[in-house]
DNA sequence: CATGAATGAGTGTTCATTCAT
DNA sequence: GATGAATGAACACTCATTCAT
């Protein structure tokens, strides 16, 4: 019988993982405490043991965060009709979230995440669907693109897919160690791109 | 007066250095204890700190190690004749160091090493230094293939460079989420991106 | 809101202080491990470090309660209308407190201290501004006693002072190298001192 | 069959007491490293231990040393015929040596010394020999002082003796707290006292 | 005799986790 | 459900001491 309303109790826990975030955004995982952790979020240890088992559940619950925002923003945009058209805005969107000044929590999130995947396998699993998902997505936009031959057909769509994810996650990091790189110049090669693998 | 001759104290360092990165690799940075390394190494706990001064100071020789790799190999490409044939040289060069299975340790220690720099401004200061280099001869090579009107000048040279590197740092990446990953068809979609800036 | 009543809180901490004195009385502050002070508590690492930031904090701790404890001794005794009678007083009650044979910790803490003083600027301090109070009170009763006529005025009322408390510390060294010494025979001396600077 | 002179050696063990004595003085017995002293001596670890058997043979050996020269010091001056008056010159000379503002690396090696004597059962032997010997040299010049009338028979000579070093002692640590004291008033006090006990 | 690289037991301190209230 | 004092295993690092050269 929960005394606290279920919507009650889903704040909570929102609470406790955005103030997990900002303490591991800041210190790193590893170098973050969960006292901390319990100051940033203003309860008790005993009160966050209450929705978090471990330290290590809190970083999934963080990553599964990060990777179902990923997974609904890449369905959305797929509904569009136009294949090509969508894979601009993706790369748009994700230009916008991960990209821009005030992404940096974000990009420091994600790089945690993927280092800690090397680890922990339950991160690992969170991380590997996690862009299992998008990737698909992606490779089934191109295929998409080959079938209706705005996009050339002599490359593996699942190829394509991986080495837009690989330029996604690398932008993350280069924006990390030269947080004043040009987004646009650097956004105008890859329209080139994309352009590259249209058929004209 | 030492004892030790001096290549000997470099030889002692390397195998600090070997069984530090065998051990970050397997367990991770922070997960790894100095005992781990003393134990791999074969040493004792004092004959290491004669060595390095701290844990970070073992990171900081390994990313620094890397690095210098890197800019080794790169230096080397470089004096290449052809700015085109080099960077489709250095591209080999990386996915055969970086991509193929037995890579598998690079790949960690070069992720351990990012998410590191967020934290360690030593680490910080070793990557953006070892990226700098790298880039600056990419944009070096690509400006002297734009000169030789063998690239297209459309595009900036640094958002070039910058993008190729992103490219790397994403299939490492790639790599260790998906092992077993098509090395060559993701590799042919390089080779297209490499032609879509040459000038036919 | 703690659970813990605030007078339990001091209750914990001076039983901390308690067995950190016994430990370093017995093996001395250098020898005396944390570990045989969390024994002798009957608590655990972690718990101390609730109270105490540090080993030097706790040696801090035990050197500021002394001074305390001395404070107010000296102010008591000063109350009395007769300053000469208030010296002897302070000279029993100090005899009493550091000279007998039960008052061996007492003389252990205080060399440990002041030979700390050295060398940690905290406990420097603690033990500068723990000796300025009573200096300073045993000066003004004797100012008061040459104001009265009861004590010579050829001697500077500051320097008899610092004698006496000389005199009392150093009796501390002797007593820890010789525990047999006479004490009536030694205090007599100091008897025959008090009358000398009195007038007839 | 030494190789070297044994003057030679004297010369070495001399050079190693010494640094030791300034690394002691300067950082206190416990946190001075044997590795300071061999840098401060200019010798290596092994050439030390060819001398010294252990860091706490080093302390022992300075100890010795510094009671020695007070023995040495008071004999001389014990020669003089009047005893009262070498009473007076044992005072300013321990004054010169222990009370000047040069005396500091003497007053903390003396507190040093008595300090570690409540642990190091040798140094503990060291001290009290070294107390023994000039404090029956004093017990015995206030008997001669005595017998000839200069001095009051209403006082244990032993007492007197007794509370003279206290007096000495506790100036030690005087000076050590207040460094800035006046000596001149202080020495006044004893004057005072010293006449005090001589008949008139 | 001297060297100094190597040893390794020992220590202060941290922090994820628990549980009585 | 919430609290926060208490736990204690674990870890980085130190430094007196040794010994092969």
């Amino acid at each position: 019988m929960p005394r606290l309303r279920p919507e009650r109790k889903a704040e909570r826990r929102a609470q406790i993982v955005a103030a997990a975030r900002t303490c591991f955004a800041r210190s790193g995982f590893h170098n973050a405490t969960l006292q901390d952790v319990f100051a940033e979020a203003g309860l008790s240890a005993g009160c966050v043991y209450n929705y978090f088992r471990s330290k290590d559940e809190l970083m999934l619950a963080i990553a599964d965060e990060r990777h179902e925002d990923e997974r609904r923003l890449i369905a959305e945009v797929s509904e569009m009709d136009d294949p090509v058209a969508a894979l601009r805005q993706i790369a748009k969107t994700f230009a916008d979230q991960y990209l821009k000044d005030d992404g940096l929590d974000k990009r420091r999130i994600a790089l945690q995440t993927w280092s800690e995947a090397q680890i922990n396998p339950f991160i690992l699993s969170s991380v590997r669907a996690g862009m299992d998902g998008p990737r698909a997505q992606l490779a089934h936009l191109i295929r998409r693109g080959q079938a209706a031959k705005r996009l050339t057909s002599r490359l593996d769509a699942d190829a394509i897919a991986h080495t837009i994810i690989a330029l996604f996650h690398g932008s993350v990091l280069q924006k990390l160690w030269k947080p004043d790189i040009d987004n646009d110049s650097h956004f105008a090669v890859f329209e080139h791109f994309l352009r590259s693998i249209e058929t004209e």
